[in-house]
DNA sequence: GCCATATATATGGAAATACATATATATTGC
DNA sequence: GCAATATATATGTATTTCCATATATATGGC
């Protein structure tokens, strides 16, 4: 699979988006309403902005019930998924990526997603 | 020195800054001609989007009598850093990138830049 | 099984905002 | 004055955002 430059780099330049993959970088799967509570903003902002990042292959999803899973797509080649990586690396430690992971920890009720299923 | 992520992603995902950035990455140092050439678009096209990324952080200049130096700037954030070899890696070889390259080593009358003067 | 309802997610449309491009003009150094 | 570079303005085009609404799946009562 490839990924064009300007989509990839469009892509991270807008902040929900980066903070999904960025989450996603960190939990492996999360649903829509995990990332939502995560970021802290409106339901259909977040699903907006999945399906933006769906439809330029950055992420993939299932269906298991009534929630739907995101996760990275596994199949991105190797530079795209490096630039990920130190992405992580460099802002996993940083406001407002680190506050998302702690509100997300924080989520009563989480799904209990059987991952990898 | 500190890049904020939304400013370093909104850099890259044009497609113009891009290619300058590349080339930087590639050749250490180039003048707004040289760019100019080797990009084939209007210098004050490339010229102003070399003003963004100056303004970013991404990259500094000098001046050189008539000519104006671009270098990527040469205290990015470790993973900053990474992000451009990484994006150098996995694209210097396709298209455009390579043809801008191969413009700019076929350009006549270069200027004989005293680089690291 | 059927219907009403609740929950999770997705989409449509309008307004606001940001971006990119082209042309013209200005600045700087020789 | 000339060459190299920078800036200003106008214009068109994407992007983002918000709100309302639609779809899909599950659950409870009968």
């Amino acid at each position: 699979m490839t990924i064009p430059a300007d989509i990839l780099f469009s892509s991270l330049a807008n902040d929900t988006r980066l903070r999904c993959l960025m989450l996603l970088r960190g939990y492996e799967e999360l649903c829509v309403c995990e990332l939502t509570h995560a970021l802290g903003i409106s339901q259909p902002h977040v699903s907006r902005h999945l399906a933006l990042l769906r439809e330029s292959g950055l992420v993939v999803d299932r269906r298991a019930g009534l929630w739907v899973y995101y996760r990275l797509n596994p199949d991105l080649p190797d530079w795209v998924g490096n630039i990920l990586t130190q992405a992580y690396q460099g802002l996993a430690s940083e406001s407002p990526y680190r506050d998302d992971a702690k509100a997300l920890d924080a989520m009563p009720d989480r799904p209990d997603s059987p991952r990898c299923a």
